[in-house]
DNA sequence: CTAATAGTGTCTATTAGACAGTATGTT
DNA sequence: AACATACTGTCTAATAGACACTATTAG
């Protein structure tokens, strides 16, 4: 039957943790939002930058798959998953026809314990917003990767938008599959508590302010911020001392 | 390659419009959303009901597959189109792994002007909540089909559920791609502008209004909705007068 | 007249924004 | 002391809910 052709399944994984990095002793650590990149060993794009994938197997659903290539890449399981999209562009692998389903992961980086493999990076990403289109910066320890990002809408009435990535530096379509994500994470941060899935068990309002900042790429208003969110946090008789200024009390998302 | 596998890649279609019934001279039509579903002829499930869709061929995407099926099964075009998710559980059809894309179609029924197929049928629905889980009805003039649905906690903090459909009564997995398909919307509506996509261009308030009720399953208060609406309506002078009550002024999605 | 919807106005309650002020650590 | 964040309080602005009231049609 002609419509039984072959193509490849295979997943690919957007990676989401936070990073913090200390500046000056005494202020808050800079908090970034990071993605999990990996090298490619082979061709195409050999020795380009990628995200995380690979085939899904006879025998598994992509979501399965996913958790398995997620374990492997990190050692974490029981980690919050969610599908983006599909990405079956005729082109998008030199190849042939290869169909892939994006992943969103939440990873609380601290949890983290063993090594990473040796080809895979963690990059802060840094998001602006150039007259409606974007501009995105991978940053590693070693190297910057930076890329414009096209916003066209396809449904105003339905904020649907593509993206289209002007010079991509990374391998197939995943610099669009990056941008995707950023805007679905975007999206579910404004109307859900997901965030707290890229945060430790413990945590001070302060630092999950600034998460929701940098993620949001503005500044919140503190007394509204921890108005709102009050309702939603076990405020523990825990302190944390962590520089020079007064210690803060941590907290725990409240769930039910 | 080990690694490329005869699956089957298809799309199923979530076609949403809107349906309008005279009960009473005097009142406003009572106003359903409604979906199309087709009648299975061959084995598996013959004569049973299902979504429309197809095999996605060798040289397009899923979404011009989709887009090709809906101007077959509606005969419209330039309509709005989005993916919900893909469906690739592993027994979801009998005969093999078939992987699916659904996508959902948001259209004007006012502008359908052919005959449907004939094993085509618009189906209202009615969706309510019972102790956090639901029960949905679809009717058609010469039946009715109705299954409870249970909804499955999987991440609290992201809001993300899982459905599964008690005593199925449609084909394959479609109980469930219409309720996951019946809570993006909801999702949507709350968020976007989205159902500007099943009204005809002109409009009265009062209809949007009932339209934004039945999607959400509750009552709207009528000076705070007129309020909220207001920026993103033209209101045009014409008028029009649909029953015994005060004639109403027509608008228009305002967009930009 | 009555039923039914259209449309306006206004009071109140709730929520968000702005911002000042106090508290408490480290360097 | 200076810096940096934690936390509280309060005034104001904006938005949402409740509800009454007027308008206009068909039957």
């Amino acid at each position: 039957m002609k419509e039984h052709f072959n193509f490849a399944y295979t997943t690919d994984l957007l990676i989401f943790g936070i990073n913090s990095r200390i500046d000056n002793i005494r202020a808050l650590p800079e908090k970034n939002l990071s993605i999990l990149l990996v090298k490619r060993t082979k061709e195409p794009f050999k020795d380009k930058w990628c995200l995380p994938g690979g085939f899904i197997l006879e025998d598994e659903t992509s979501k399965e798959a996913t958790t398995r290539i997620l374990k492997k890449e990190t050692g974490l399981s029981n980690v919050y998953l969610n599908q983006v999209k599909v990405n079956d562009e005729l082109n998008r692998d030199p190849r042939g026809r290869v169909i892939s389903v994006s992943y969103m992961a939440l990873i609380d980086r601290t949890l983290i314990k063993e090594e990473l493999n040796p080809e895979a990076c963690w990059f802060n990403i840094t998001l602006t917003t150039k007259d409606n289109n974007y501009e995105i910066t991978l940053t590693s320890e070693q190297e910057t990767i930076k890329y414009q990002v096209k916003k066209t809408t396809l449904d105003q009435k339905a904020s649907q938008y593509s993206y289209q990535a002007l010079r991509n530096d990374l391998s197939f379509d995943h610099a669009k599959l990056i941008i995707e994500g950023l805007m679905d994470l975007r999206h579910k941060v404004n109307t859900t508590d997901i965030v707290f899935n890229l945060m430790p068990e413990y945590f001070t309002i302060g630092e999950l302010k600034q998460v929701y900042e940098i993620i949001l790429d503005k500044k919140l208003i503190n007394s509204a911020f921890r108005r709102v969110i009050a309702d939603r946090l076990i405020i523990t008789d825990q302190i944390i001392k962590t520089g020079g200024h007064r210690p803060s009390q941590l907290c725990k998302y409240k769930g039910e």
